[in-house]
DNA sequence: TTATATACTAAACACTTGTTCAATCAGCAG
DNA sequence: CTGCTGATTGAACAAGTGTTTAGTATATAA
């Protein structure tokens, strides 16, 4: 009864002004005067189209996880996680809320969280077994372990984009879409592409010295409790 | 269960009881009343103490940055952050709350999580430039980017760390101190380090094809706003 | 038309929040 | 002892919170 019909209905303005405020705020720190005042509606019918704050907060969950669903299968056939942050940079701003939403997710204790993630990382996990056997991907031996560090490692970028900022000073100054969403502004992607795809194509170490004394130390030391030499 | 001892004046009682429910429910969650009860004390002495709510925050900040800062100046010799967190593991628990904060403070907008990430930039920065003049770490033309990128896939293993755990199913199931304070559990390094270490030593790419052909393209499209090949 | 259901608002309610304040209590200087 | 200062508390306050409720408008169906 609801999807795309509903979708320009008051329902769905109080909705998006809840993930737009979510997003920015955190969901403790938003009100549902505030999301009420920004979809232009009052407090009570917020709670009469939801049920309460938390039913509004799964209404986002869900909303914002079948819109990035739905986009992530599009475009995932050639590199990984990073295609959906450089499709946003060629839409920017289109998804910035929703983005801001997701990030807010993977740092609190929240479902679309965990459930986006564990959608990367199962996404991530195919690019990899699809670009072994084209040859493009060296073939690992752990996977799915491998997986999760990728995934992990190109969601870092969102989830401390506004640090990465700062760092570089990249910054474009205070006011900026980037520096407001906490997104990943143009230029800083461009700065930290090609020292990724460095790291990701001829490695970060000069040898194979750290990886072998790891390996060493993680078999001489299985089950105990000591796990030295893991590094960086 | 307290920390160790009760010699703590109260006033350091009430910080700590602050830092834990910080890092635990987040700033905003957490309430003046919930720390005070920890700390055994009224809400009013709370107040006493640290002026207000803010303040309070900021003496955590100040408190657990010193705390952190005299460790990474111990540790920065051979690997990078890593190490912290391996420092972490060799004394389970005993930095959790610690930990905990810092996380919530690189989420959240604040001015210790700015610090800290900073402080681990720098600090990678001048492991990388060691490491490239001893011949253990590939000589990089953009160090500091490079510096930036290692720090903030480190730090993503913290800020992620919940995710980790259940992406790969190491998750030591519900009630356990590490599912709980969201930290990483021994098991889940243990797991990660090869991987991890077998992409920084060997790479993550089969060739120099994604790298050299987002080179070609961001040399062709230097003033344009597309900015297409970031992979993965 | 009436009747019914829904969208919607304004106001109030019950509760929590951070903070204040007067009043104790303990230690210490004179 | 008195007097003073800081620690400490219990109660209260003012503002904000999510939610409820009574009531109004609107539209659709009979």
């Amino acid at each position: 009864m609801r999807s795309t019909v509903e979708d320009l209905t008051t329902r769905a303005r109080i909705r998006d002004a809840a993930i737009a405020l979510f997003g920015r705020d955190g969901f403790s720190r938003a009100t549902v005067r505030a999301v009420a005042a920004d979809a232009g509606v009052s407090p009570g019918l917020v709670i009469h189209h939801f049920g309460s704050k938390e039913g509004l907060r799964q209404a986002c969950d869900q909303h914002v996880l079948a819109q990035t669903a739905s986009q992530g299968k599009e475009k995932a056939d050639p590199s990984s996680t990073r295609h959906l942050i450089q499709d946003y940079l060629n839409h920017p701003g289109q998804y910035a809320d929703e983005i801001a939403y997701i990030r807010r997710s993977l740092g609190d204790e929240s479902d679309a969280g965990n459930a986006f993630f564990d959608a990367v990382v199962d996404q991530t996990q195919g690019i990899i077994e699809a670009g072994i056997e084209a040859g493009t991907i060296r073939d690992f031996e752990d996977v799915r372990s491998t997986a999760v560090i990728i995934a992990s490692n190109s969601l870092a970028m969102l989830v401390l984009g506004r640090h990465l900022s700062r760092a570089l000073g990249t910054d474009s100054g205070p006011g900026t879409d980037a520096s407001e969403t906490g997104g990943i502004s143009p230029d800083l992607l461009r700065q930290l592409t090609l020292p990724a795809l460095d790291i990701y194509t001829h490695g970060f170490y000069a040898d194979a010295r750290f990886l072998d004394a790891a390996r060493d130390a993680l078999q001489h030391n299985n089950a105990t409790t000591q796990g030295r030499e893991h590094a960086p």
